[in-house]
RNA sequence: GCGAGAGUGGCGGAACGGCAGACGCGCCGGACUUAGGAUCCGGUGCCCGAAAGGGCAUGGGGGUUCGACUCCCCCCUCUCGCACCA
């Protein structure tokens, strides 16, 4: 037997070693395997130093999980891998003078030897690392796929551009307007760039969420379907009385049409040059004017959503029912991308065209009163009224009352040929350049006769030089290497010059979840086979912080791969877990704060068990954790410390009572045991874990009771360590092999069962109540019937004294739980 | 502003419409003994009471019900998403 004492520095790095001596958990892709497959996934994480306590948590649950499954009887797949490339290692690398390669590896090498030491049940032949040319070079290849479908494309077009970053960003990585790397402004730059057309999936995209609905987080479910923002109403056309220009807008409120008192252009929209022209000198001017200064010092996102400036163009729109003709503006409040990039002003019904009406003295019309309150006067009004009402002054249509009044529009509008009805999405493409060093190199050659080339497959990976100064600013870093940029024409031998973006690194982590199903393959991204055999992900565990990013990324080039027939699934995730944050003292760890806590010397001081415990026993897994709370004192051990050390004991003590001859096993600890392997399955199979190890704790506290009392304890306690395997890998793994002298790991040990007889209890506690009091509490036995329950209710000397003679007037029952009595005068 | 979620002891948190506060932390008292990051036993929602017992308690107010932390309506507070998307 191990030492008398439960050591856990001593223990752990043990079953560290022998673990990976046995090659515990490798995930078989033996077909012939009749176990059921289980796909494990937990978010890869960003080498960006040490692992940090969010790491610390989410793997806790994912690796419960992951072992939870395989003991039930699951080939499980349970990956990790290095999502290596990004800003982030540049930036730091640029700070300590080093290459970001060489910080890199380096933090990923420590990681590595972190999650080893946690415990972590990963697979590690199937590693994977973004930054490795053997990995990027299929993420070129998925850009070619797409590139080859027209999935991916190059435009000019009005970006977020993040001057401390000096690149762009998607339109997901702008929160708030700022960069969601360094919280810079962002502004609005006329680029051009690559995108991915994922604005093609997105009612798939809406449409294939509904039957998540029940496997997802709800928020992450709501948040995809409000970032796709599908809005329905009308493309109504206008034509420019001037030109005889024809144009379309798109309105969500076609039922005030009547009320279009302007119409507004945006910077960038193709009809702005040609009108300001024939405005005459003193409007193009004037426009110029106002592109130029906003194209040299661009605004910020959120100036640019509250800016009302704007020039008139001198041009009219004709309104296509009422035949006036309105004043055309251009306006930086109107967005190119959104819509048509033109839109009818209704300043009486839309607050962003009051507030402009407003300050360039335009008329507001008011077509729309309210059914209740009072009557919306032009002159007095305050702000738009943009809610529902009766249609007024508004042709054949008055009296029409919304929300019918839209759809009798359309209808109308369509047969009298004037528009129709339309759809629009918020959702925009994804641009994926990003003018800066770390990443994977966009595979495109540009060649002055064949355009964009795609670089052939064979000739992949287009490998990131290393050599280069990789400092951000200019044209793109790789621009500066020579070398890298000319090379000669894939299709005619010319000089060309290839592209010297990299790709956004949510394109490497929109597929690796694929990749680890075909580890190493030299001659394809994946097998179909092997991703037919794993996919889609059973389980996947990650922050919420994901929930729109790399969610609907991942999203989109799974339905992307659907159509080119390489996966069969639409869907990746079948199921999903958000692990809460870990905080301190309210507030999210971070170095300007010096709140930060670590889980490494956490795992060194107390082990890796009672780091694991701890988050998980904490409260539910999705809730935030305050360390401050849960673990107030650093040079105490957390509360669930105290509980492995009685488990210790309890387990240790049981199994050496056996040759004691004591008393036999307690019929009560038997059902305690069942019982509480029937609530811990329940609670494991919802990562209801808090419940689970509080279930275990009763066990465990039972078993203690009945050793002091001289009692057989073996069976139970043998029972507790099998459930307590996924939840503290190495004390269980201890305790069965080294105490209870098991052979084989407990990680490959069968999960318990129970027996739904005697989980359930003999005697229950029966409540009685009297007018809705409870008056007494009766044992009774568990099968026991209504007339029964009536009996011993009726028989407490208590409750007759609450009825104090009254009367009965109904009695519920409900067996064996509850007796209530109700009198007459009640 | 729109959308979603949440308010329970000193703290983290438990409770298929049926004993509110499981489990744990902390605290109080005790035991063992004395240097073990200890361990063990008892107590611990609030108020009255020596006790038995009684009363009050799940943000506030109403409702449904024999019975409400749980369901419905109104209000307050907090958290999180999206915020000029025409």
């Amino acid at each position: 037997m191990a030492s008398s004492r439960y050591d856990p520095s001593e223990i752990e790095p043990r079953w560290v070693a022998r673990w990976a001596d046995e090659g515990l958990y490798k995930a078989s892709d033996d077909d012939a395997d009749p176990r059921p497959r289980f796909y494990a996934l937990d978010m890869f994480s960003y080498p960006s130093g040490d692992l940090h306590m969010g790491h610390a948590e989410a793997f806790s649950g994912g690796d419960t999980i992951a072992r939870f499954r395989a003991m039930q009887g699951h080939n499980v797949l349970h990956p990790i891998g290095w999502d290596a490339f990004g800003l982030p290692a540049e930036n730091a690398a640029i700070k300590r003078g080093i290459h970001p390669k060489e910080w890199t590896y380096a933090n990923i090498d420590q990681q590595r030897s972190s999650f080893s030491r946690m415990g972590m049940s990963f697979d590690w032949n199937r590693q994977l690392n973004t930054c490795d040319p053997e990995y990027y070079r299929w993420t070129q290849w998925l850009f070619l796929q797409l590139f080859d479908r027209g999935l991916a494309y190059r435009k000019l077009a009005p970006t977020n551009w993040c001057p401390h970053d000096q690149t762009v960003l998607a339109n997901e990585q702008v929160i708030n307007g700022l960069c969601e790397r360094c919280d810079t402004p962002v502004v609005r730059k006329d680029l051009t760039q690559w995108f991915f057309r994922i604005t093609d999936f997105a009612q798939r995209l809406l449409d294939d969420l509904e039957p998540l609905e029940d496997t997802w987080p709800e928020r992450v479910v709501t948040m995809q379907r409000n970032w796709i923002g599908r809005s329905e109403g009308a493309s109504i056309e206008f034509e420019i009385a001037e030109t005889g220009d024809r144009l379309e807008v798109f309105t969500t409120r076609p039922d005030t049409l009547w009320g279009v008192t302007f119409f507004v252009f945006a910077l960038e929209h193709p009809l702005v040059t040609k009108l300001a022209a024939a405005g005459g000198p003193e409007v193009e001017a004037a426009t110029r004017e106002m592109l130029d200064r906003l194209q040299a010092t661009p605004l910020t996102n959120r100036e640019q959503a509250e800016s009302r400036e704007g020039v008139a163009l001198g041009a009219h729109a004709v309104n296509p029912v009422t035949g006036e003709q309105v004043p055309c503006f251009v306006a930086p409040y109107v967005l190119m991308e959104y819509g048509t990039g033109a839109v009818m002003g209704v300043p009486a019904h839309d607050q962003r065209d009051f507030e402009f009406a407003r300050e360039h003295d335009l008329p507001i019309r008011v077509v729309i009163q309210p059914e209740e309150g009072a009557t919306r006067d032009p002159d007095r009004m305050s702000e738009a009224h943009d809610h529902e009402g009766v249609m007024v002054n508004s042709g054949p249509f008055n009296g029409v009352r919304s929300p019918e009044s839209i759809g009798r529009v359309i209808e109308w509008l369509e047969e009298e040929g004037k528009g129709r009805a339309a759809i629009t999405y918020r959702l925009r493409d994804w641009l994926i350049s990003r003018q800066r060093y770390w990443g994977a190199p966009i595979p495109v050659i540009h060649c002055p006769s064949c355009g964009e080339v795609g670089v052939p497959v064979q000739d992949l990976p287009v490998v990131l030089p290393e050599d280069v100064d990789f400092q951000p600013g200019g044209e793109s870093p790789l621009a500066r290497d020579p070398e890298f940029v000319n090379v000669v024409c894939p299709r005619c031998g010319g000089a060309a010059r290839r592209d010297t973006d990299t790709m956004d690194t949510f394109v490497d982590s929109s597929w690796y979840f694929l990749r680890y199903c075909s580890p190493g393959r030299d001659d394809v991204a994946f097998d179909p086979a092997d991703v037919a055999r794993w996919m889609p992900v059973d389980q996947y565990t990650g922050g919420v912080e994901h929930a729109i990013l790399h969610l609907l990324y991942s999203r989109f080039v799974t339905k992307a791969l659907h159509d080119l027939g390489l996966v069969e699934f639409v869907e990746p995730f079948s199921r999903m877990m958000n692990q809460g944050q870990v905080i301190f003292g309210g507030a999210a760890m971070s170095k300007s704060k010096g709140n930060i806590v670590l889980p490494m010397p956490l795992v060194e001081r107390w082990g890796a068990d009672t780091m694991r415990l701890t988050m998980l026993f904490a409260g539910p897994f999705e809730d935030d954790i305050d360390w401050k709370l849960i673990a107030p004192d650093a040079t105490r051990p957390p509360g669930v410390y105290g509980w492995l050390n009685r488990t210790w004991r309890a387990v240790t003590a049981a199994a050496g009572a056996g040759d004691g001859g004591g008393r036999p096993q307690p019929q009560e600890l038997t059902r305690l045991a069942h019982r509480t392997v029937q609530g811990v399955t329940e609670d494991m199979d919802r990562y209801r874990f808090n419940t689970a190890i509080s279930k275990l704790m009763v066990l465990t506290n039972e078993i203690r009771r009945a050793i002091d009392a001289g009692e057989e304890t073996r069976d139970a306690a043998e029972v507790l360590v099998l459930m307590l395997a996924p939840l503290a890998p190495f004390l269980a793994e201890e305790l069965w092999r080294e105490v209870l002298g098991n052979v084989g790991s407990v990680h490959g040990a069968q999960w318990p069962s129970f027996d739904p007889a005697l989980a359930r209890e003999d005697t229950v506690t029966m409540v009685v109540m009297v007018d809705g009091k409870v008056r007494d509490r009766v044992e009774v036995p568990s099968d026991a019937d209504e007339v029964a329950c009536r009996e011993a209710a009726l028989a407490s000397e208590r409750v007759r004294q609450a009825l104090e003679g009254r009367e009965v007037s109904r009695t519920i029952v409900r067996p064996p739980k509850l007796v209530s009595l109700v009198t007459a005068a009640a």
